[in-house]
DNA sequence: ACACCGTGTATTTTT
DNA sequence: TACACGGTGT
């Protein structure tokens, strides 16, 4: 391989210092469209190329499946393009086609293949699929290698069972949704469920806590784990195994994460540990032939409800990098150059951000033409609006020949307003497309197939067990089957052990007894092929020995059919991954099966695309629609009172502004249905924070001139403000806040007056607050 | 086992 | 408004 790649030449003086970077913590604060991917993946490759850094020694982390997969293609490509010009002389794309995939296949096997990319959730299961056995939680409580992945539905039923049953709790007072909620975060806090009781001491919290702790009983007897625990017991095995976690710290090299800012807690201490085995942050020093590289824009922050906390990146030099103020850091390189949407859109997205205060300041510079004005729409109502939405989706479409259905996007807050706009697209026989709603492995008789595949892979999968037993139908009861659990329960065995222990089944009446042996009988068939039948074979005897697929047939209906066509595309996935995967044992295709979301994700085809704001994250249409402006649904009222919330939606909005290349159509109307209700609405915050000159407005009173009363940020003149001026302020000043007590200043970002402190509380962690809208008093 | 009806609930959701 | 869920009745 040759050094010098040239390829370092289409980038710009920033791209060019990322891609560059070899040794040591990097922040790339990459702003919509300045090319991040871009950044990763060229780094990537000159990380291999030129500084000869084994591809097994790189790990890089992403948030999605699509986003990995994305990074592997384009590095495949980049690799094959570079020996496509040094043998050929030619660029990849005009070699004949096999020629091309001789060149692909040769660089994922050199290459790609050994690279470590992937998503926290399946890097974590990968490892922990080899060092499960040696983690044991502060209850002695252990998991075994063949774990099963509980998903949403499973851990919703597990908890409410809990609550319900087991505990006997009100569930008015307890809903199960809110539980596990509390559980999921205090599991990405990192907390065990004593740990979240310390922390909350207080009835609520002491319930909570035994929820925690009988759930996690659940998951062990299960021998499965949920998401969360992916990451947190892996972070926890590698705080109490120092073999284990130099093993992994040897093993990275370099490590690369994509959206940053989307990172929580534990997924934090994952790469901190990774990064510095465990050394303490402030003291590492040791960055030979080491790095760790993170990308992520803070003004895109929108998970925070899934507990994602950007003021980890805003914290990223002062835990790895050199501490120093944002123009003499050698540790943050800021991409700013947008490469995707037009001027005005652009200025647009720059004057509403900069309403944020909680920050790192940062603009979008244009690098195209001004482009057209921003269109500002104010319906009736909601059956107005999407009126008018469709109506210039028909004149653009018609009036430029160069524009495909597939150039537009709708996107709004709130997957309910879907509707109005499918039920006008249908009018006019406008082909789209909702993206979202039941995915692919959501879908019932999805999850069926991989309950048997579970069961199958790891018998103490009571929850499975449950789920197939009887489907299809096969005569064996609720009271049986009751009657068996408890057996089980009592003896502290799996479900499992009850079934295949053939004196204990067969104390039962032959009527029920028979269908149970018949099935474990089965269910062993399969289980003696795991080591020898590819997934795909396996699944086919599922299908036609358990008599699903034949069920599915005589119910005749239409949407029988369509399961059924479903279950055939779940077979269809697993021959594929026969194809693409040297290992085709059903263990391997189950354990990516079970991390696959969006293996439906149909490539495009010539539709518009419908969807949430949060959705289109990371996505790029020539022409939005940016509906439903209003107070109350964007900003959603939820966050009115509280301005982080408040400060979320912005950076929402900052998304779907940034979304559009060419145009950008911005609409609310004045009354819209909620609920059965119609309500009556004035137009967004948000809306009175782009520039008028940047708009052009239907209606002249479309959006009040004033802020609307509802700023939920009160910005206090600056002559009136507390206190202290931005200056005054030093790392290592401690001040007193009236929620959070009194901090430590940790680091300053930004100067002038654009000034925001990192202030770490003993109780609350890391926060960044803006000395001009929050009252701090210094205490000495 | 299934159909029916009343009740409660309704942001976003990468894995 | 619309739906999902749980309880009831057959």
């Amino acid at each position: 391989m040759t050094v010098a790649p040239d390829f370092l030449s289409h980038l710009n003086a920033s791209q060019r210092q990322a891609v560059e970077h070899y040794c040591g913590p990097l922040l790339v604060v990459a702003g919509a469209g300045s090319g991040k991917t871009r950044a990763l993946t060229f780094r990537i490759s000159n990380l291999v190329m030129r500084h000869r850094v084994n591809p097994e020694n790189i790990l890089a982390v992403t948030f999605t499946n699509k986003a990995a997969r994305e990074m592997k293609d384009r590095i495949e490509t980049l690799f094959a393009d570079r020996f496509a010009q040094e043998e050929q002389g030619k660029a990849l794309e005009l070699l004949p086609a096999f020629e091309q995939t001789k060149l692909r296949s040769r660089v994922y096997k050199t290459i790609t293949k050994h690279l470590w990319i992937g998503t926290f959730h399946s890097l974590c299961a990968r490892i922990l699929r080899l060092e499960i056995n040696k983690y044991k939680d502060e209850q002695g409580r252990q998991w075994e290698k063949n774990f099963s992945i509980f998903d949403e539905s499973d851990v919703q039923s597990l908890i409410k069972d809990i609550v319900v049953n087991r505990l006997n709790l009100d569930d008015r007072k307890f809903p199960p949704r809110a539980v596990r909620f509390a559980i999921s975060n205090a599991k990405n806090q990192g907390l065990s469920p004593s740990e979240y009781e310390l922390e909350n001491n207080n009835f609520r919290g002491r319930v909570i806590a035994s929820v925690y702790s009988a759930y996690q009983d659940g998951l062990v007897a299960n021998n499965a784990l949920d998401f969360d625990d992916l990451i947190r017991i892996l972070v926890k095995l590698f705080q109490q195994n120092e073999q284990v976690l130099a093993y992994w710290h040897s093993q990275f090299h370099h490590i690369l994460v994509d959206e940053y800012q989307d990172t929580n807690r534990t997924q934090y201490d994952l790469l901190r540990l990774l990064t510095t085995n465990s050394e303490p942050v402030k003291s590492f020093k040791n960055w030979k032939n080491r790095s760790i590289f993170v990308v992520g824009d803070a003004d895109q922050s929108i998970y925070s409800f899934r507990a994602a906390d950007f003021t980890i990146l805003m914290g990223f030099q002062q835990d790895f990098g050199d501490r120093l103020s944002d123009d003499e850091t050698q540790t943050m390189v800021k991409l700013e150059e947008n490469y995707r949407s037009t001027e005005n859109i652009l200025q647009a997205a720059n004057a509403l951000i900069e309403n944020n205060t909680e920050r790192i300041d940062k603009v979008l510079k244009p690098t195209r033409g001004e482009g057209e004005i921003i269109f500002c729409f104010r319906a009736d109502d909601e059956l107005h609006e999407a009126e008018f939405v469709v109506d210039q989706l028909r004149t653009l479409e018609r009036e430029n020949p160069e524009v495909n259905w597939g150039d537009f996007a709708i996107l709004y807050r709130t997957n309910a307003q879907s509707r109005t706009f499918e039920d006008a697209l249908v009018r006019w026989a406008i082909p789209y497309t909702v993206v979202g709603g039941l995915k692919f492995y959501d879908r019932r008789e999805i999850k069926d197939v991989l309950a048997y595949l579970r069961l199958i892979v790891n018998p103490a999968d009571t929850l499975s067990l449950q789920r197939v037993i009887n489907t299809p139908r096969r005569g064996v009861g609720k009271t049986t089957l009751d009657r068996l659990a408890q057996a089980a329960q009592e003896l502290g065995v799996p479900l499992w052990d009850i079934l295949s222990d053939e004196s204990s089944v067969k104390t039962l009446a032959a009527r029920s007894s028979k269908p149970i042996l018949k099935f474990v009988e089965m269910i062993q068939h399969w289980q003696g092929q795991l080591e020898t039948q590819p997934a795909a074979e396996i699944i086919q005897g599922i299908l036609e020995q358990s008599g699903y697929a034949q069920d599915l047939v005589m119910q005749g209906t239409d949407e029988a059919d369509e399961r059924l066509g479903n279950v055939k595309e779940l077979y269809n996935a697993a021959i594929q991954f026969g194809e693409e995967n040297e290992d085709q044992a059903l263990n391997t295709f189950l354990a990516n099966a079970a991390l696959a979301s969006d293996a439906d994700n149909k490539d495009a085809t010539d539709t518009v695309t419908l969807m949430t704001l949060h959705s289109a994250k990371g996505l790029e249409f020539p022409i939005v629609f940016l509906v439903g402006l209003e107070q109350g649904l964007f900003p959603n009222f939820r966050s009115l009172d509280d301005p982080a919330a408040l400060e979320e939606e912005r950076r929402l909005c900052y998304v779907g502004i940034t979304r559009a290349q060419e145009r950008l159509f911005i609409s609310h109307a004045r009354e819209r249905r909620l609920y059965g209700s119609r309500e009556s609405a004035i137009a967004s915050l948000f809306l009175s924070e782009i520039p008028r000159d940047l708009m052009q407005l239907n209606s002249p009173l479309a959006i009040p001139k004033h802020k609307p009363e509802m700023t939920a940020t009160p910005k206090t003149p600056k002559s009136t403000m507390p206190n202290t001026h931005a200056q005054d302020w030093t790392v290592g000043d401690r001040l007193l806040h009236k929620g959070f007590g009194i901090g430590e200043i940790t680091h300053i970002f930004g100067a002038g007056d654009k000034i925001c402190l990192a202030v770490r509380f003993p109780s609350m962690g890391q926060k960044i607050l803006d000395p001009k809208i929050t009252a701090l008093q210094r205490v000495t």
